[in-house]
DNA sequence: AAGCATGGTGAACCCACATTCATAAAATGA
DNA sequence: TCATTTTATGAATGTGGGTTCACCATGCTT
């Protein structure tokens, strides 16, 4: 019998379907501008037909992100551990990044609309859960450069803060690519990321 | 005659402690779980009262945020216009930055919240001017640094890159301030972001 | 003091949605 | 084919909250 089986997978991908449809309407108008209306009609759904996939509008939405943000700190993830060598995992980091973001400028965009964090008191568990995981990242990182302190590869400094400033470094080219043109790759950045981190900007007496 | 006058003073007067009251209320509550009746009752007027002096909901929320912001920049300017020298300059920039945001943590968490950005299709006049007062900055900082070039004081990169950097590094470790415990001061920061910024993470050969 | 005007008030209005649920259609299987 | 269960539908419902406006109150002028 394998009929729960094919139900099963048929249901996920109607549910993996409306997803993908929210999230470019989300992302053009934001959470609180987007009808369930229009996202049923964009999946080609009746109204109450979503509601046999999620309990709400923000059930969706909170789905949503945090399913695509799993697999963008997954996928980072999985490529720096792959990677032999702090100067190497870096640069993958950085490469892994960029390449997340151009391929997923829509949802990316709803970061920079922002509204991900305005949601209704009741669902600040999305909030959480976000903040849980960013922090995750972060110490992810945190781990990948105090190895390279540990083989005195780099300086012996916070390494939370160093952390913190590769990412902003990171998010704010990011941010400058999105909210601009998007022409060129931003992969072409990658040198100038690494070789301000790496080495700073002040030129070197001679 | 000095009547128009004292009623001028009163109603801007008056305005701003509206405005005042309406930043704490947001930062808690984010923009769309924040209700005009609230605002009112913060302030001690009646609903229909604070349609005299701002048209909606969502021109109050815009002043608030703009004439805040313009401060911030400026405020910002000319700190770093005041100072002789790059590096002295840069740091004035850090900061001055972490100076407003440490006065300023109510206000600087509706950004974390982030729902400044999420506002209704006929709104989008914020966001652009964000944008616009946002490049505003970074071109300034760009100058700075071009400067910076142009004595031989700083690597010869794309100075709009740089700029971009150090905000990025300015601001994630603002938001991981805003975020954290907010113990201790983001001033004491300072030295390891202008140490990033200027020198690298990467441990020179010996 | 008696009009006149300007500012203040908040209950009522109105509308945009999220959600529901009675009904219809489709799928299942005997 | 018909009975039964499962899934889809979208009009109707309910609600929250922004905005309005008819009505006070306070001050100003004559």
């Amino acid at each position: 019998m394998e009929k729960a089986k094919r139900k099963e997978r048929e249901f996920n991908l109607r549910r993996a379907e409306i997803l993908e449809n929210a999230e470019k309407i989300f992302a053009a108008k934001g959470f609180y501008n987007t009808t369930v209306a229009e996202i049923a009609a964009a999946s080609g759904f009746a109204i109450g037909t979503l509601y046999q996939f999620f309990a709400g509008k923000e059930q969706l939405y909170t789905a949503m992100i945090t399913e695509k943000l799993t697999m963008m700190y997954e996928g980072i993830r999985e490529a720096v551990e792959k990677e032999v060598g702090i100067f190497r995992k870096i640069e993958i980091l950085v490469v892994s990044n960029f390449q997340f973001i151009e391929n997923n400028a829509d949802f990316c965009s709803i970061f920079v609309r922002g509204d991900h964090l305005s949601l209704s008191e009741g669902s600040e568990a999305l909030r959480e859960r976000m903040m849980r995981d960013y922090a995750d990242h972060v110490s992810f990182i945190e781990e990948v450069i105090r190895d390279g302190i540990r083989t005195g590869d780099l300086k012996k400094m916070d390494p939370r803060m160093m952390a913190a400033a590769l990412l902003g470094i990171i998010n704010s080219c990011s941010f400058k690519w999105l909210t601009g043109a998007k022409e060129g790759s931003l992969e072409t950045k990658v040198p100038f990321v690494l070789d301000i981190f790496l080495e700073g900007v002040r030129q070197d007496a001679h």
